[in-house]
DNA sequence: CGTCCAGGTCTAC
DNA sequence: GGTAGACCTGGACGC
């Protein structure tokens, strides 16, 4: 993948040995650049994720006690501020448009999802009459420029920052764009585990794997709240079980 | 062609 | 605190 490195787009390879992941970077790079690779790696894979307790709390559950060979680290991006912004892009719309508004953003990074201090360069015009992206631009631009004028830190927000999970999510409410669901989707990114990503596709997908007619949101939620800080993990694990379907047949989990 | 709505959010009651 | 309408866009659908 491409990622920012030094203020210039530069591509990361990842391969994974066993349990050790290398992260290539072709052409030169400083000390800095490699260090700051790693962080990018760690954060993209979420390695300081401990999800043991987790793992450990499915062992004889009946929905998800295959998870416990090493499912549940959900790929996020290599800043807050990315993950942010592209949750921005899949609320109210179609998946299509999701990828064609993010498809505009990281051309206009040149390969690379720009920084903020590039959108908040870049025009409101290019926003809607290149990335179409509708009201959605405004929200996206005034948070990169919240973040270059410094009263805005989504870096803050990673976990190993300590801030508890309300003030997390408060935060992530306060930005323009970002209601429950999009606070729920950033936080699972995060790593905070708790809060159930409800929209119009977990929740048909919810009844029908369920096989219920109906539920209520206060009823998902009910039902997955025995998972306590990792009910969000454990419904998204419950509703993504077939994509691991390959996976557990060909039982090649490992357990960390 | 018009209406609806898709991996919602904001504002105004 | 809960709910109604508006909101960019574009693909799917009915007429």
């Amino acid at each position: 993948m491409t990622v920012l490195l030094g203020g210039a787009p530069r591509v990361l390879r990842f391969t994974a040995e066993g349990a050790t992941l290398a992260v290539e970077i072709p052409g030169r790079t400083s000390h800095a650049e490699r260090e700051r690779a790693e962080s990018i790696a760690r954060r993209i894979f979420r390695l300081e994720d401990d999800l043991a307790p987790f793992y450990a709390a499915l062992e004889g559950d009946a929905d998800l006690a295959w998870a416990r060979c090493g499912a549940g680290r959900m790929l996020a991006s290599a800043t807050v501020f990315e993950d942010v912004v592209r949750t921005i892009c899949t609320t109210n719309c179609a998946w299509s448009a999701t990828e064609r508004m993010i498809g505009a953003l990281v051309q206009l990074g040149g390969g690379a999802f720009p920084a903020p201090e590039q959108l908040a360069a870049t025009p409101e015009r290019w926003f809607s009459e290149k990335a179409r992206m509708g009201y959605r631009g405004p929200y996206v631009r005034e948070i990169a420029r919240r973040v270059v004028h410094g009263d805005l830190d989504l870096e803050r927000l990673l976990p190993q920052h300590g801030m508890h999970a309300d003030e997390v999510e408060e935060a992530l409410l306060a930005l323009p764009g970002v209601g429950p669901y999009a606070a729920a989707h950033v936080m699972q990114l995060l790593g905070y585990h708790e809060l159930l990503i409800l929209d119009s596709w977990t929740r048909p997908t919810y009844l029908r794997k369920s096989k219920k007619k109906q539920a209520k949101d206060s009823t998902i939620r009910r039902a997955f709240a025995k998972y306590g800080r990792f009910a969000g993990l454990a419904f998204w694990l419950y509703l993504t079980s077939h994509w691991h379907e390959e996976e557990r047949d060909a039982g090649n989990g490992f357990h960390p």
